[in-house]
DNA sequence: CACATTGTTCGATGATCATAGAACAATAAA
DNA sequence: TTTATTGTTCTATGATCATCGAACAATGTG
């Protein structure tokens, strides 16, 4: 149905990358999506916003390069870009992604969600 | 002259870290303030900036715990708080200050201020 | 077809923010 | 003491942003 728009990896920048991580809220979702390393569904991921507010989030981690969105049916899957940001920028996602595990341990097990 | 205050290891944010990274102009001074690792009179350092608003940065980096401010007759020096940052978020700020090295070789040399 | 599911887009709103100028404070130098 | 240097604080302004509800679009299901 939709057809995102991504940037390649020369298009990101550690600016961006730094703001796009530095919410909370979209922290949190790719501290889970790295759990998990496949494709998500959105709605796999327990949020604290509305719908329209996470499309938001999403579309900025999107614009930054973060995350790759792909759609399938009424669904839209989300993985990380965890390669490529780790290819262009070597070590801070990485090292983000660590120090967020480890200041606040959120959902521990990824079976359930928490929603 | 001023006191100012700086937070604990223990008060210094993820997310904070993130945020006072994210802006071009501080970004830049951290930067330029990695390659002396002595302390900085602020003056030493080009901004492209007015000096309020420089202030006002420089602000954000301190109550984000990235720098640490003395003040010393009329001008207030300024080091990075490289270790302490490091040891509560290992390897987040190095990866930064490396990937910013990396994506914009701003003042090869520090002698010359740009502006 | 009607309905549910999933997510986007479009205002609107209140908050935060980057910026700059003006006034001020503290120290140093003449 | 007067002047210069250095930086802070205050106020204002325009921009960006996070948030939400409502409307919409696309697909799947009865």
């Amino acid at each position: 149905m939709k057809q995102y728009q991504h940037p390649t990896p020369d298009q990101i920048t550690l600016t961006g990358l730094l703001h796009a991580l530095s919410d909370p809220v979209r922290l949190n979702y790719v501290q889970c999506l790295a759990r998990e390393l496949r494709e998500c569904p959105c709605g796999a991921i327990p949020t604290p916003v509305a719908k329209s507010t996470m499309s938001h989030h999403l579309r900025v981690l999107r614009e930054a390069g973060i995350v790759r969105i792909r759609t399938e049916g009424t669904q839209s899957l989300t993985s990380l870009r965890l390669h490529e940001v780790e290819a262009k920028f070597p070590g801070v996602l990485k090292a983000v992604l660590k120090a967020a595990d480890e200041e606040g341990p959120i959902g521990q097990e990824s079976s359930k969600p928490v929603l």
